[in-house]
DNA sequence: CCCTCCTACGCG
DNA sequence: GCGTAGGAGGGG
């Protein structure tokens, strides 16, 4: 028998986590009762049940300390430890704190945000349904429920056993109405148990039955395709690898990245052990999956958003278990536990998408890159245009750099050009030039992709009388005309309104739709070529569940065909019969006030000309520009992206910005701009000066009104991370405590992507 | 004078 | 993050 004793209340002192948006931790005693043996086993990572104010919230046990800084008496006891082992392997648990620290996002919070939805509460360990007899129901005499023949035999059954849950229930053929109407008549009750299994996880017991086998090709469905030699020697170089290392395998669109992975994933179950894939969230479609599911035998779990809690439990679980021994999954799934992990892939490493852009404003990939060196583990970052980051890493030796320049396919790259618009009519924003290229394409029974990167009919509605645009109540834009839906909206909060028909201030019907979006690019296009089908691919043609297949369909079906669309195009999915792409508005990310204008206007660009000529053929990309003398353009179209990266990177050197530099944004949010640059200042003042450390602002972030609130912005720029981190400290403990700050929303948002 | 709605506070 | 105490405002 284990010892029972009641615990003297200043032995022990839990410290925990709480989710809430405050950067301190709380203190608890020991829940009241707890054997010796289960006090041993108190460890960090256990999820705590606590008082916390007037409610209970389940926190993250951090430590277990002899005495705290509260008063003894001021302290309330925990109500449970929920866990009998931690939910995270140690080393995860203290990733998951060095990414808090890191951040300088409230512990709990971020701590939380590692855990599937349904584990943050407490409802949320898996329950079975169980059902007792009540106190009435235990004094019913034989015979009772006569009209009622599948009740009596459900409450004959509970006078045999004391409760019977769901599984048993279904078992004898009696249905949960059944039951409920037992309940209903207050004869029978039904309480919940935890699933214990759910929760402990029985790694060995799964991963035995399902782990790789000594031979790849036990793992293979298909066989793999035949490598050149680029990718046999990148495949070589990741394989051969043991412990961390970082590569950054740079290999233009169509040589066969995906290719890569998937033998350096099967080299990786060879090894019995687990490969964590995270992709873009636009990257996760069906075509990837079924490639993966394609090639392994292996068992697959995904994570992406459109899972439901259950779903996404589930899969984590079975990651946690290594019963999955493939993990492929968006951001937040740099937080799956996996026992066995040997090597991370991130597709698309350059993608915006991994870094969280509220609450806990984490980059996956970066944090990706720690943990793989704490693993230690290697890790690939995937792009055929990297971050200037990881390019910068690359060069200066830190990442190992694998180039892919060939197109596995043997097609050739796809050659650009600048088609300068300056002094040219132009007609719904289409060149005569540019309309021949389409028409000649279509001649030849291809199909065209036409690139815009803005949704809707016109970007602005203007009053030819008196000048009125109609403009957001809310944000600092204009709204957008959705000629369709007869609408205005706007793109930052959707607010919507009737499209008028006349201006609401002098009444004119001289209305004038300026500025051109997909949505009247497709019209023009139908227009002009009223033969060929135009396609339209933009967020507004694809929200419904299917409507992004259907339309994939639509357009294998046209041999002939004509694609209009937003980035969505770029990013998502491929289409070999495109031999031309035209790129209808090229010139907006040069002169944007945030310095990675260049940069993803390049990435972008690329990316959708990467769309053309995939079989092959090699395909045409025109760009029109009103700057086609600009040399970054000029690069753009005659380079190579590393030489294109290569004029940014110096640009960046110069005005010691990222990756030169390192930055950091502390954003507030207030109903008047006047209160949160106030609360910036304050911040800004009780920053002491520091060598290498500059503050500008507090100035109104971009576009300051979105959704009603004002947003303002202190920028922190360092030459060393360190010192970066340090005033970032002494900014948050400062701004903890200050009463004003009670009152705004404020942030902290460490390597910012969307700064200035 | 009392009730309801709002918001600032503090939670261990 | 959220419940609540306590203040402000409005109605009987």
């Amino acid at each position: 028998m284990v010892e029972v004793r009641t615990l003297k209340s200043d032995e022990y002192i839990l410290s925990v986590a709480v989710p809430v948006s405050v950067r301190q931790t709380f203190d608890y005693l020991p829940p009241t009762e707890l054997s010796v043996s289960e006090l041993s086993q108190l460890q960090p990572g256990l999820r705590v049940k606590v008082p916390f104010g007037n409610r209970q919230t389940i926190g993250f046990l951090l430590a277990i300390k002899k005495h705290s800084t509260i008063d003894k008496k001021r302290l309330k006891a925990a109500t449970a430890i929920l866990d009998p082992t931690p939910l995270l392997p140690d080393s995860l648990f203290q990733l998951a704190q060095w990414a808090a620290h890191y951040y300088h996002h409230p512990i709990g919070d971020a701590l939380m945000h590692t855990l599937p939805r349904l584990l943050r509460k407490d409802s949320a360990v898996k329950t079975i349904s169980h059902w007792r007899l009540t106190h009435g129901g235990q004094g019913l005499p034989e015979g009772a429920l006569k009209s009622a023949p599948k009740q009596a035999e459900l409450l004959a059954l509970l006078q045999q056993q004391a409760s019977i849950d769901a599984a048993q229930l279904k078992e004898k053929g009696i249905t949960r109405a059944t039951a409920k109407a037992l309940c209903d008549k207050q004869l029978i009750e039904s309480f919940t148990v935890a699933d214990t299994a759910m929760v402990t996880g029985q790694a060995h017991t799964v991963a035995t039955d399902s782990a790789a086998t000594d031979n790849i090709a036990d793992n293979l469905k298909e066989q793999p395709f035949t490598l050149n030699d680029e990718q046999q020697h990148a495949v070589t170089r990741i394989t051969q690898q043991n412990g961390y290392r970082c590569f950054l395998l740079h290999g233009v669109t169509g040589s066969g990245k995906t290719e890569v992975y998937l033998q350096c994933i099967a080299h990786c179950l060879q090894k019995k052990q687990q490969a964590l894939v995270l992709v873009p969230e636009i990257g996760l479609t069906p075509q990837m999956v079924a490639r993966f599911k394609q090639r392994f035998n292996a068992p697959l779990a995904l994570l992406h958003s459109g899972l439901s809690d259950r779903e996404r439990l589930s899969a984590w679980q079975a990651a946690r278990t290594a019963q999955a021994m493939i993990v492929i999954g968006t951001r937040s799934a740099v937080f799956t536990p996996m026992p066995q992990l040997g090597l991370i892939i991130v597709d698309e490493e350059h993608d915006a998408s991994f870094k969280q852009q509220d609450g806990f404003r984490y980059s996956a990939r970066d944090i990706a890159i720690k943990r793989a060196y704490e693993q230690p583990c290697p890790i690939v970052l995937g792009s055929a245009t990297p971050s200037l980051e990881s390019l910068q890493h690359a060069l200066e030796g830190s990442y190992n750099r694998l180039q892919l320049q060939q197109r596995a396919t043997g097609a050739s790259q796809p050659s650009i050009t600048l088609l300068d618009i300056r002094h040219t009519p132009l007609d719904e924003g289409f060149s005569p030039a540019l309309l021949s290229a389409i028409t000649e394409t279509l001649t030849q029974k291809k199909q065209v992709l036409v690139f815009l990167n803005r949704r809707g009919f016109s970007p602005v509605l203007l009053c030819h009388d008196c000048g009125y645009i109609a403009c957001c109540d809310h944000c600092d834009v204009s709204l957008t005309v959705h000629f369709h839906a007869h609408q205005l909206r706007c793109h930052h909060c959707d607010k919507r309104q009737a499209l008028p028909k006349h201006c609401p201030v002098c009444a004119s019907s001289e209305l004038d739709f300026r500025g051109v979006g997909t949505e009247r690019s497709e019209r023009a296009l139908q227009k002009h070529f009223p033969q060929t089908p135009v396609i339209r691919i933009d967020r507004d043609t694809t929200r419904a569940k299917t409507a992004m297949q259907d339309l994939i369909k639509k357009v294998e079906e046209h041999p002939c065909c004509i694609l209009v669309g937003t980035q969505m195009l770029a990013k998502g999915h491929h289409f070999p019969r495109v031999m031309l792409v035209a790129v209808v508005d090229a010139d907006r990310g040069l002169f944007t006030a945030d310095f990675r204008g260049p940069e993803k206007m390049g990435q972008l660009l690329l990316q959708v000309a990467g769309r053309a000529g995939r079989e092959s053929q090699s395909g045409q990309v025109i760009i029109q520009t009103h700057q086609a003398d600009h040399p970054l353009m000029i690069s753009l179209s005659q380079d190579s992206y590393t030489q294109y990266a290569d004029h940014l990177l110096q640009q960046r050197a110069a005005s010691q910005l990222p990756p030169f530099g390192y930055l950091a944004l502390v954003r507030a949010e207030a109903k008047k701009l006047e209160s949160a640059e106030a609360l910036l200042h304050h911040f800004r003042c009780h920053l002491p000066a520091t060598a290498g450390l500059r503050l500008l602002g507090p100035l109104p972030a971009p576009m300051a009104r979105r959704a009603g609130y004002y947003h303002a912005q202190l920028i922190l720029q360092a030459q060393h991370r360190k010192t970066l981190h340090r005033a970032l400290g002494q900014l948050s403990a400062y701004a903890e405590q200050h009463p004003l700050a009670k009152r705004l929303r404020w942030s902290i948002d460490v390597d910012p992507i969307d700064p200035f």
